[in-house]
DNA sequence: TTTAATATTTGACTATATTCGAAATATCGG
DNA sequence: CCGATATTTCGAATATAGTCAAATATTAAA
């Protein structure tokens, strides 16, 4: 992965909205979800989302598909592992750090304590 | 981690030179370095590189510390871990996803365990 | 205390992103 | 073809980010 791709996925994601509907389709998995239903979800204007899905879509995070009158959105895995594993690459310079740098994998809500 | 504190680090870090210098200190390890030695090696002038330091370290994504003269910079792993578990987290729901979806099947870190 | 080294803050300028209503486009069912 | 539905494109207003030279702080050494 070059740098300026990671910049724009990452430029992607770095914003309220957009941030929103990419977890919301990670979650939903390759299934996907039509924009009619992410716009409804998240209270945006349509227009306002497809900016944001444009965004996403020309970064390579998600993918589009025509179903009848609907477009269907869902997340890219291979692009999102892609991109953690450029943000996340030779952590420490290689060396023994496995348990401080490398990143979890499913994390099923588990105790996190963290002081505000 | 909440919505607006991985918007911060993914914005952070949405930026041809931000995305350089942090992952220069990811490779670099606890050790960090120090704010000229990053100035030089991408020929940044000090102003502008204070100015994405303090944005990374504003985001949680790096740490700051005096030595001398200097003032080194190192990433935080924890918050890499934390920016890249929310990125990724419930996908596709929890299901079977492992070969689509996992990213990088390493287990979920623990604590650091790393000789200075 | 003076000087040099290292890094940050300030300030002024330029450029880009976000928002959303209204109009346009594409598809479906009759 | 026509009306209804789903989504995108356009356009204009508003807001925020990036750049870097010069001035300022902080520390170390002579």
């Amino acid at each position: 992965m070059k740098a300026d791709e990671a910049v724009s996925a990452l430029d992607a994601v770095a914003h309220e909205h957009r941030l929103a509907v990419y977890r919301m389709l990670v979650k939903r998995g390759p299934q996907g979800l039509p924009a009619g239903e992410i716009a409804a979800r998240l209270e945006l204007p349509p227009s306002s989302l497809t900016f944001h899905l444009q965004q996403l879509r020309h970064a390579g995070l998600v993918t589009q598909r025509r179903l009848g009158r609907q477009i269907i959105y869902a997340a890219d895995y291979a692009a999102m592992n892609r991109l953690v594993a450029y943000l996340t690459e030779n952590c420490c310079g290689g060396a023994a750090c496995t348990p401080a740098c490398a990143p979890a994998a499913v994390k099923p809500a588990r105790h996190q304590r963290r002081s505000a």
